[in-house]
DNA sequence: GCGGCGAGGATTGTCAACAATCATGTCGCC
DNA sequence: GGCGACATGATTGTTGACAATCCTCGCCGC
């Protein structure tokens, strides 16, 4: 690998503005409702609108924005029975997985994960958002790998994605994210013991808390078109 | 609802040419390895290339396809351990699914889904590959649909979708779709009478043959370059 | 005869301008 | 003073042409 990346042909380029665009929602940068205008976009990442208008199709089948004809797209508004039922099937493909990763797994998955969820502590200690978010991405990403299949872990990922508009309440909290890094590191060590009904539970309660903040934040202002401007 | 559909806009055109590629695909007029010309594409369904190149690009997301920069596509050729992976994700997925399914289920739903299965039957019995193939996708995803979850029947859906290339064998023979119309009158009874193990077990065992199918045929000429031209 | 090599054709990727559509604000009328 | 039609501006959707890229095939030198 030398001067692969000088011609990132046309796929990449998109990919890495669903991308940007994704974190910033995530972060909490881009607020529901809010909208997004391809020109502006185009202008910001420097790159022609045709390949903004391929991202914003790329967000909204994953589930990120909203697009009406003619009027434009604008990041979703989850509501909470939505996020419920996604959780839902999150949870259902999230055990099956762990189920089926063997045990005792191998040392090199192992040393790999506690890499990676060093990567995420740190983030933590250092208060990095954005860092954190990506390690933690990163994590579930190598844990459920382990499971060995492909389509599961596109699966669960697809699935994580559909809520990462809900994501914003805990991705900035320290609290959330310190009790996220104590249970991954709970999950490695489930792993390395080959503790299979700890990782699955684990696995499973692990998603409970960034789902019940945020259908507890949207549910207590449970009138939200009362207010219009800044609360 | 009285004008909407003169103006198609975006969007409804590029899933009408995704729609039509995947049905040819399905029913084996495209097979494995052939390319896929946008210009030829675009002349035929009398829309831009600029439609087609998203449609294709749907195509590729869904796993029909596959495309490599400045090359083109060409319709996906799926190697057997990918479909054991793909049909044990939707193993999970659809027992997963009729297990929610609340029973005893609603007599309309009962009647609904004896009125697509008869269209099934109906064209099973004409030996309509394409209409047969329609209302089995209509049978499914009207049945799921029952058990409350958008997105697990969207994930349900979008796996279906992902081995629809490895469904050319058993779409054109009267033998799979015979026994497909007999497991779905089944399924219909089973949910009438709430036997929900029956149920589960249906939809398990519903699985089975298109995939075995699949992989019977592939592997028994597990020397797919030898030959290149017609049989 | 055989392998590198370059020209040509076919196909995809990119671009900028044009047309269609929707939201907003303004003016005239009741 | 309120309400509706209209003009305007902002934004998206579409089109055709242009550029970059890759594969094929024939040619030349060895």
């Amino acid at each position: 690998m030398s001067v692969v990346t000088l011609k990132p042909a046309a796929p990449d380029r998109m990919r890495a503005i669903a991308d940007a665009i994704e974190e910033e929602i995530v972060l909490g940068w881009l607020l529901p409702r809010e909208r997004l205008i391809e020109e502006e976009l185009a202008a910001r990442f420097a790159v022609k609108r045709h390949v903004v208008r391929e991202a914003l199709a790329e967000l909204e089948r994953d589930g990120l924005i909203e697009r009406v004809p003619n009027k434009g797209a604008a990041v979703k508004r989850l509501d909470p029975e939505e996020v419920r039922q996604i959780y839902s099937v999150r949870e259902a493909l999230e055990t099956l997985a762990a189920a089926q990763i063997p045990l005792p797994a191998d040392p090199a998955v192992v040393t790999e994960l506690r890499t990676v969820q060093q990567r995420h502590a740190s983030a933590v200690a250092a208060g990095d958002a954005r860092a954190a978010f990506r390690a933690n991405m990163a994590f579930h990403e190598a844990l459920f790998a382990v499971c060995g299949n492909r389509h599961l872990v596109e699966l669960i990922q697809m699935m994580a994605q559909k809520v990462h508009g809900a994501r914003s309440i805990t991705a900035a909290s320290l609290d959330h994210l310190a009790l996220a890094r104590d249970e991954h590191a709970a999950m490695v060590e489930a792993l390395e013991n080959g503790d299979r009904a700890r990782l699955v539970a684990l696995c499973r309660d692990h998603l409970i808390p960034s789902r019940d903040a945020y259908i507890a934040t949207v549910e207590r202002r449970h009138a939200p078109d009362k207010m219009r401007s800044s609360p």
